[in-house]
DNA sequence: TATTGACATTAGAGCCACTCTCAGGTATAA
DNA sequence: TTATACCTGAGAGTGGCTCTAATGTCAATA
């Protein structure tokens, strides 16, 4: 069992988001001590991970709440839920290539500035000029 | 020259973001018209287009500026700005493996449960079980 | 035994980057 | 001349954190 701290770190969101997550009823399962500290077990931060992944593709949070709900609900809402996890992979591979346009960008004006710094030219690249 | 609206058309970002940029001097460039109305030339659209790559990766927006100011600046400043897109785009290929990382689990889900569907089984992913 | 330090908890304020609404200005078309 | 289709700026609202403050538990040390 982990406490935040060390879901935290094993996981990499920081303390603040888990507890703003835990608030907003992303994790109705996790347990707690006598003192009323969270217990994550090792399969509470595999629906970390999940709700990571569905955040970080842009997922709203009530959207996440939206699905975690149906999780519970159990076996009936398995189409729905898939149609969700079908669509977010879609988003995410939309962002991918966006993602590797920006890369491609960003190459092109990485070479741009090192011939500038290596040949020692002048930089064309500036309000009044253009790319290319 | 485009208003506005037709640069926000043509890069896929809306109209208030363009005009909230612009207020937070990303475009200290664009012209305006007789009645006040900004004008972006083609040269201008490579700039929103770089604002737009540095916002997607997660730049943010005092860093922006900064980077807009640095150009602005001139020749001087050309090894400065190498770093940030430098940096940039170490940090946009971080990110890349990162989605790639989220669309395996997603993939992995999204045949989990097509293959409940077509299985008709029981859904073993709940809070109460793992994912394994 | 007292206190220090490392952890945890909550409520709630603050922040960033939009996002939207509103009130108003201009230009063309019916 | 009124409708429409744009544009403008100011400023309120929103989402999702991010941080602060006040408080609590517990183990180790002076």
């Amino acid at each position: 069992m982990y406490t935040i701290k060390e879901v935290s770190e094993k996981l990499n969101v920081s303390e603040h988001t888990l507890r703003f997550w835990a608030k907003s009823g992303f994790f109705p399962f996790v347990k707690r001590d006598k003192n009323n500290i969270r217990l994550f077990s090792d399969n509470d931060l595999e629906w970390v991970r999940i709700v990571i992944c569905l955040r970080s593709v842009g997922i709203d949070n009530k959207s996440v709440k939206k699905y975690i709900e149906l999780c519970i609900l159990g076996d009936k809402t398995i189409k729905e839920r898939y149609l969700i996890i079908k669509n977010t992979k879609d988003k995410a591979l939309k962002q991918l290539k966006e993602l590797q346009k920006q890369i491609e960008l960003l190459s092109y004006k990485e070479n741009f500035y090192e011939k500038l710094i290596n040949e020692n030219l002048k930089d064309t690249w500036n309000p009044m000029n253009s790319l290319k």
